[in-house]
RNA sequence: GCGCCUGUAGCUCAGCUGGAUAGAGCAACGGACUUCUAAUCCGUAGGCCAGGGGUUCGAAUCCCUUCAGGCGCGCCA
């Protein structure tokens, strides 16, 4: 609706401008908004404020001309005023939003799919926890957003992977294996020291116990440093599945599961410094190797490689990076906790450094997750390793309560994860809100048929000119906005916007259903009915998909 | 010290990337179930958009500054 009214303004702009009313052709952009207040129309623009300077006029002048020239064949427009200082709004005739209704039914599963990615590739790197640990709540919603934004994106004509990147090399790996490796003496019997340094979770016993069970002789007939490794890759791996696991009991799944390791075993870290040396981007100073990304917007140079020879996490980084768009992306999202903002202006330099624009690169950073339980705060002592974990919350609360409550909020807001409150089935927990409704609609539907004997019928056999309730006119606008919800929550990165439209649709659905029968005993106004109300479920069953939410018939 | 994020109703948060008189939910108060699921709805009340400057026709939104909170500033990852 919205495009519509742009391009209707923009041509009687033009009308305008052949007639002789205006000065200049160069219009600028047509904004076209939603009021806030309903007695400034169903839309307004600004059109004749901004024109004021371009046109040399005054912007009431501008709008009545404007409004002068206006061709409307498709009779969208009920009525249109000037008012205020000059703003343009617009009055929709209520038939004009029924093609929206139609093309809910239309097109279904894909009514919003709007294709901006145009075929692009674009890759969505989330989570990436190290394997040394399980994962958190702040990971959980890491993976949701990311998850969500590539389902978002890949509705929106892009093609996205899903990729975890796997930190399976450097020291934090090797930390792992000597913590393991200190348990299993242990439970062997030897008095050890357990270092400060070393992981001190409970599950560093369980691998332990495991490995000792599994591998206890050949373990201990090795030399230490080769058993530090063993136990290092023998407990990433462990906890790698769990992640694994975590995640799909998330809902979640990669295409790519990326090692580091094979950066380096296949050469590929060697050979990007080799390039950034090549293309003049790093040089060697304190014995060190560094990179000029003080160049290119961070605040200074950074070590790729140490004076004891050893590559730091950057350059591995880099590597990856380089080959993100080797293997074919046009466009990579970085989803990183917040505790990482330090690194994106780095990253960001690099990146562009190496040759590649920054809109390809965009990091998404998700806040932190305070978990309370009816607002008292829940200890999440790492370092005692007595926190909650994902898994505890999903067991606890469900996977659909879970992900709706990460994408209640925008991702750089803190978020306070309620687990009460998630469990809750009330208004508060606005998950069961928005399922209801696809709940009690299968219901009316399924009433419809068995009692009633109404089917839907063909789009164009709805007596569709039986809906002219305001609540009526007002769900087929929010299909209107659909379409807009998405793109928006595409082009900005932020999949939350797509789970307040779902409030706002449901709110608009249970205010409709408690004021109006869809049922009745006048059949055409209950076909009628039926057939808005059902594709209030399609809408609300494609968005709840898009946030890998399950759509309940019966609740 | 520097950088990033946050600051909007008592609480939790939106605010469509500059629009007109500021938006929800919860909590409070008052109403609506012999009718398609009350996991719902309707109404009332609640605000100096942290403070102060600026930019312009117009600012919660952009710039500067102060304050408060969070997080980052390694030859760690």
């Amino acid at each position: 609706m919205r495009d519509k009214l742009e391009k209707i303004v923009l041509q009687a702009a033009k009308n305008a401008y052949a007639a002789g009313d205006f000065n200049s052709d160069a219009f600028g952009d047509v904004v076209i908004e939603e009021p806030k207040i309903s007695s400034h129309g169903d839309f307004a623009t600004n059109f004749a404020l901004a024109g004021a300077s371009i046109q040399k006029m005054p912007p009431r002048k501008i709008a009545e001309a404007i409004i002068r020239h206006l061709e409307d064949p498709g009779k969208i427009i009920r009525e249109t005023q000037i008012a205020g200082p000059g703003f343009i709004n617009f009055f929709i005739s209520p038939e004009a939003w029924l093609p929206f209704l139609r093309e809910v039914h239309e097109k279904e599963a894909l009514y919003g799919a709007v294709n901006i990615g145009m075929g692009q590739k674009i890759q969505v790197e989330f989570v990436s926890a190290n394997p040394t640990g399980p994962l958190h709540v702040g990971h959980g919603r890491g993976a949701v957003v990311g998850d969500t934004l590539a389902a978002i994106l890949n509705f929106c004509g892009f093609i996205a992977d899903r990729e975890y990147y796997i930190n399976d090399a450097g020291r934090q790996i090797r930390t792992l294996g000597s913590s393991v490796y200190f348990r299993c003496q242990e439970l062997a019997g030897n008095k050890i020291d357990f270092p400060d340094d070393a992981y001190q979770g409970e599950y560093i016993y369980e691998i332990a116990n495991d490995l000792m069970n599994e591998k206890k002789e050949a373990l201990f007939s090795m030399d230490r440093e080769k058993a530090i490794d063993l136990c290092a890759r023998y407990a990433a791996d462990k906890i790698l599945i769990n992640i694994r696991t975590d995640l799909e009991n998330l809902g979640i799944g990669f295409n790519t599961w990326f090692s580091e390791q094979s950066l380096y075993d296949s050469g590929k870290v060697e050979e990007s410094i080799r390039i950034a040396k090549e293309k003049n981007l790093a040089y060697a100073s304190e014995g060190a190797v560094w990179f000029k990304s003080s160049l290119f917007g961070d605040e200074k140079d950074r070590v790729i490689v140490r004076g004891n020879g050893l590559t730091t996490y950057f350059a591995s980084d880099i590597a990856y990076h380089m080959d993100k768009y080797g293997r074919g992306y046009d466009r990579v999202i970085d989803v990183w906790g917040a505790d990482h903002h330090g690194y994106v202006a780095r990253l960001t330099a690099a990146i562009t450094a190496m040759g590649y624009k920054p809109e390809q690169f965009r990091v998404v950073l998700a806040h932190l997750v305070n978990l309370v339980r009816e607002g008292i705060p829940v200890s999440m002592s790492t370092r005692a390793g007595q926190f909650v974990t994902l898994r505890e919350v999903v067991d606890e609360v469900g996977a659909d309560a879970a992900r709706f409550i990460f994408l209640t909020r925008h991702h750089e807001s803190p978020l306070d994860f309620d687990l009460v409150l998630a469990k809750q089935k009330t208004n508060d927990n606005p998950v069961y809100y928005v399922q209801y409704v696809y709940a009690r609609i299968s219901s009316i539907m399924k009433k419809a048929a068995a009692e009633y004997d109404i089917r839907i019928p063909d789009a164009d056999k709805a007596p569709l000119d039986r809906l002219t309730e305001p609540e009526e006119i007002l769900l087929m606008k929010h299909f209107a906005r659909y379409p807009e919800v998405i793109a928006g929550a595409a082009k900005m990165m932020e999949p939350h916007r797509v789970a307040y439209y779902l409030m706002e649709l449901a709110a608009a659905f249970h205010a409709y259903y408690n004021k109006h029968r869809v049922l009745s005993e006048d059949t055409e106004v209950s076909i009628s009915r039926l057939y808005l109300v059902k594709a209030v479920r399609t809408v609300i069953g494609n968005g709840l998909t898009l946030l890998g939410v399950s759509t309940p018939e019966i609740m």
